[in-house]
RNA sequence: GUGGAUGUAGCUUAGUUGGUUAAAGCGCCGGUUUGUGGCACCGGAGACCGUGGGUUCAAGUCCCAUCUUCCACCCCA
């Protein structure tokens, strides 16, 4: 296959057959965020780069390997969006959001790209669903966003996924844990791998969730961030817990999450299911209380998650999730020739401003081609229109189903049509009783 | 970026120790006396065997390279 016929390397097609899933994931998830007081954000696909390598961090694996980064017809330094927290930061710090009634919390779908080897799970373009809650630093924000994220997976239909929380302290109580850490790792410095000793000088924190036997061995026995933490992250973290359960929302503290994105502080928490392999992280989320300051806004705290959309299909498809149902169409209209296709095109004119889902032939086939085909798209309903129809201004319906008959006036069909409509809905609901 | 697997029609696959026009099922299109689908039967279209080299009289079958997809690592959603 040559270029023109392939799709980019990481790059998926969400095809007709599979985008009705797609609508009623993302329109969920703004259903529910709308719900929580989250309304909708959009911003651009790309920023200067300065933009992510200010939020993101510029020592982190997505900044130093993993950006589309290329410079303008004006020589600017732009990059694809790795992830969409930089991006809304910085608008809501240009539009002055920082400065409206507090909390502002918004939330977001869009595409992310980041170079990487693709993978089940793992794509160069791929898609989030997320939220901002910008200006609050109490635990019940915490909560708030946490709660709103499982709610999301929950009414989607994912059954079984776990909730892991941390955190991680502010920079201060780090200071103190980072020194720990690199005192104890030091002690076994001969055992551990080679990207641990590695790790050991850049970020001691990140060996707690390395997966060779031997490092997750010895992280076994570290210290743990949260006694480290100092008093006021200490009754934080408590609170966020007493708020989740309240809630009752079930979650486990997992001391070794550690999140790869520099901007965290305190709360850190993921969704994390066991359906999909090695890329097991379908939301992942914290509160990032420098980040806004740190990009030239405000000291104002703010906290939020990412939500990876292929990530929860391919949990949904595991899991044998029931989704919804493509919308077939009501009735497919098969003329016999010229002016027949003629009067078709005019009847469906009428019955698609009465709403009624109504399609007829565009292939010029014969009668027979076309029942298959009716049948093939699912319409509910047929209607075969002649010479004799058209002179005498009735025809019948048929229903697919059950093969029923009912004439109709083709003079009035938006009412006939909507009669028979209404009957298949009650004789639908007689049914289910 | 590292390591391992994969690649034949839209889909799922067959293709024997390299040997004449690369098979099948599903799907698609059409037909079975010309105005009614789902079943059955008949017929048809559709593959430069991922791509590029090489070995050979001869390669889908052997060798090399490259790309894609998948799995694990790194990292993350």
């Amino acid at each position: 296959m040559s270029e023109i016929n392939r799709a980019v390397k990481g790059t998926n097609d969400i095809l007709p057959s599979d985008s009705h899933n797609w609508q009623f994931v993302e329109g969920k998830m703004l259903e529910i965020a709308k719900l929580y007081g989250f309304n909708e954000i959009r911003v651009p696909v790309f920023e200067h780069t300065e933009v992510f390598l200010r939020s993101v961090g510029d020592t982190t694996d997505v900044v130093q390997k993993e950006m589309y980064t290329f410079d303008d017809k004006g020589g600017r330094s732009i990059t694809l969006r790795p992830e969409l927290t930089a991006g809304v930061i910085r608008s809501a710090i240009e539009n002055g959001l920082v400065n409206a009634a507090l909390p502002v919390k918004v939330c977001y779908i869009g595409g992310c790209y980041r170079y990487e080897k693709p993978q089940a799970g793992r794509l160069r373009e791929f898609h989030q669903f997320g939220v901002e809650c910008i200006g609050s630093a109490e635990p019940s924000a915490d909560a708030e966003v946490i709660a709103l994220a499982g709610q999301v997976l929950a009414d989607i239909g994912v059954k079984k996924i776990s909730l892991e929380i941390n955190s991680i302290g502010c920079p201060e109580c780090r200071k103190a844990y980072h020194a720990a850490l690199k005192e104890y790792f030091a002690s076994n410095k001969d055992k551990l791998c080679g990207t641990c000793l590695d790790r050991l000088e850049r970020n001691p924190m990140r060996i707690l969730d390395c997966k060779s036997p031997v490092c997750s061995g010895i992280a076994a026995g570290a210290p743990v961030v949260l006694d480290y933490l100092c008093d006021d992250c200490k009754a934080h973290f408590e609170s966020v817990k007493e708020y989740l359960k309240a809630m009752g929302i079930s979650y486990t503290v997992n001391p070794h999450i550690v999140r790869g994105l520099d901007y965290y502080t305190r709360t850190v928490f993921e969704f994390v299911s066991g359906d999909i392999g090695a890329q097991s992280t379908v939301c992942g989320g914290g509160r990032y209380d420098g980040l806004i300051a740190q990009m030239g806004g405000p000291q104002v705290p703010s906290l939020g998650f990412g939500m990876g959309i292929e990530r929860l299909m391919l949990v949904l498809k595991s899991q044998n999730a029931e989704l919804p149902k493509a919308q077939k169409p009501d009735l497919y209209i098969a003329p016999l020739d010229r002016s027949a296709r003629l009067k078709a095109a005019e009847l469906c004119a009428k019955l698609r401003a009465e709403g009624y889902k109504t399609e007829t032939d565009l292939c010029a086939r014969g009668l027979k081609a076309q029942m298959k085909f009716a049948d093939k798209i699912g319409a509910k309903f047929s209607l075969v229109l002649g010479e004799d129809e058209i002179t005498l201004k009735k025809a019948k319906i048929k229903n697919m189903l059950d093969g029923e008959i009912t004439e109709i006036n083709l003079d009035k069909i938006e009412e006939d049509f909507g009669e028979i409509i209404r009957e298949q809905i009650f004789k639908n609901i007689a049914e289910v009783i």
